[in-house]
DNA sequence: TTGTATGCGTTATCAC
DNA sequence: GTGATAACGCATACAA
């Protein structure tokens, strides 16, 4: 079933139909005739005969390194109520965390099998940036700012450092800090250095002992949790870079009878709807990931229109909530 | 940059390019400029040329209510591991729960969009069989049985009679219920018929006024836990069709002081890694999700290879994983 | 083993 | 307003 077979029954020429497809002028009779048939046959057209004609796929490519991620998959949801409101649609990327499959898509997408991308960046290595730079699609980064690109990311910096800052005010002295991966400049980094920059503040004594780096994961939490109180017991906030790592954290005390925030304080970057119905309720940073979906995408179609003035949208930087709940022992 | 590039680059012809593509005949020597060249200019194939010419899109259309949902993006995850491995790509149809769009998808996939559909079903009406048995395209089925086309689903019915079976073994008398809307076979229908012929079959009174319909949400759970524990006192237990919904009638006991599980139990079909940490710890079903999902796919690419011997795998029910925890009473 | 020619479904150009 | 036709990138039948 093509435009040819539509042009036949309707009695009129392919191209009549193909004008009607694509809102030129057709007479109102052929108008008629033509949308009769198409409600009749259920006939849609090949995206794949437009696109060769076109250029255009309609398509925008999304590469991600989980889709089964709370903090993902609000991502893609943004992305994919925006990009539809433009008539475009997913194809998605999935690269379970591989940095070779990463690779692998950003190789595919390169080269005009889609109008433009969308990557939800970990690490950033240079291989990555190499083909970045090759790229033929617009590209836009999201979860970690790149130089040269445009980008939607996080304040992580100044998430850590309110978030420390909220410790020593209600004089937590002795703040460990649980954080992840340095190649990942924005959990990695960012974070740390906010909290870092935090203590020399405020004069606080910078106790390497105290910074631990775990993989993302619950268990990294628990695992770290473990050895930092096992290995003292001065300790009286811990401070994780992720929300999955402070679940860790949490369930380690709990599991040796630590008192939360009593004991220890603790808290986290990242939130979830579960941080209410947890006891005790977390005290964490939410950020905007549905937002961060829906802007990337508003910067995507706003290049691939060419209404772009190239310099006042490059980075987009967006904010956190700060969310008090009972987790940290407050004055 | 495409096929006659490489061609001129490579000093061959673009059947030449074509063929060392697709694994034909080609001398070691073409062989090595052609890969050269492709190495230097990062050249990938377009796939819409491709398709067009084959026939074969690589594409297989996924259509959900709501991606950023743990179970469906669950569902994804399997698929998109599965699918990978046999070269195809997802192109994702997320329909914000709204009937029409899924409508609108199914039309799009119907014509050869797509090489085949991954459907995953809530409420199934007239209008989606209609559209589904005009399909050219092969479709599978996720989370609802349709007859006459391959699905996967899960225990729905069985789940809830052993979940009813252990309340009532452990000595509740009075089980209220919230389900859900009807129109849903699997999660309305299927899990409320297991709970009602449980009561049934150990001779416990069936009252009307125990059961109620929710919305599938917390809020939903909420106010359908206000209304039967304000109008009653005698009741032991609060089954829920969904996780969601328990999440809703904890949070009401709780702000109401009603204590889980000495005042009344509690419990769920469904469950999440959050279920641990909650206090007290949701006694629920567990289903296989990602399961699911590879297992759909692996249909789906069994009918496309032809190698699917029609009648043994149309229906696949999955089993679940009844989780014991603190949320119900035991004796 | 390689090259030439054709057609897949569509849109865009142009003449009518 | 309409229809014939070329072109998009690729795979393939066929000739060489």
């Amino acid at each position: 079933m093509n435009i040819i077979d539509i042009a036949k029954l309707a009695g009129v020429s392919k191209s009549t139909v193909s004008r009607y497809l694509n809102d030129g002028y057709v007479s109102e009779e052929s108008r008629k005739k033509i949308q009769d048939v198409i409600d009749k046959t259920g006939f849609v057209p090949s995206n794949h005969g437009k696109t060769l004609r076109t250029k255009k796929t309609n398509l925008i490519g999304i590469i991600l390194p989980k889709i089964s991620s709370e903090t993902i998959s609000k991502i893609v949801d943004g992305v994919s109520e925006e990009i539809s409101k433009e008539n475009y649609n997913i194809i998605l990327g999935n690269t379970d965390l591989s940095i070779e499959k990463e690779i692998q898509y950003l190789k595919i997408f390169r080269n005009k099998n889609v109008d433009g991308v969308i990557f939800v960046a970990t690490i950033i290595t240079e291989k990555h940036l190499e083909i970045i730079k090759q790229m033929k699609v617009p590209i836009v980064i999201v979860g970690q700012k790149v130089e040269g690109y445009p980008c939607v990311y996080h304040s992580d910096y100044e998430a850590a450092y309110e978030m420390t800052n909220f410790l020593i005010r209600n004089n937590h002295k002795n703040i460990a800090y649980i954080g992840t991966n340095d190649e990942d400049i924005s959990a990695g980094i960012n974070r740390k250095e906010g909290f870092i920059k935090c203590l020399q503040d405020n004069k606080l004594k910078y106790d390497k002992n105290l910074i631990k780096d775990a993989n993302f994961s619950q268990e990294g939490g628990y695992e770290k949790a473990k050895e930092l109180l096992e290995s003292r017991n001065d300790i009286d906030a811990i401070f994780c870079a992720t929300y999955n790592m402070s679940l860790g954290v949490l369930e380690y005390m709990r599991e040796n009878n630590i008192k939360i925030p009593e004991d220890v304080s603790l808290c986290a970057i990242g939130d979830s709807r579960f941080s209410n119905l947890i006891h005790p309720t977390l005290t964490t940073i939410q950020y905007y990931y549905k937002e961060s979906g829906i802007k990337s995408s508003r910067m995507l179609i706003d290049i691939l229109k060419g209404n772009c003035n190239k310099e006042n949208l490059k980075y987009i930087k967006l904010g956190y909530n700060f969310l008090k709940r009972e987790s940290v022992k407050v004055l």
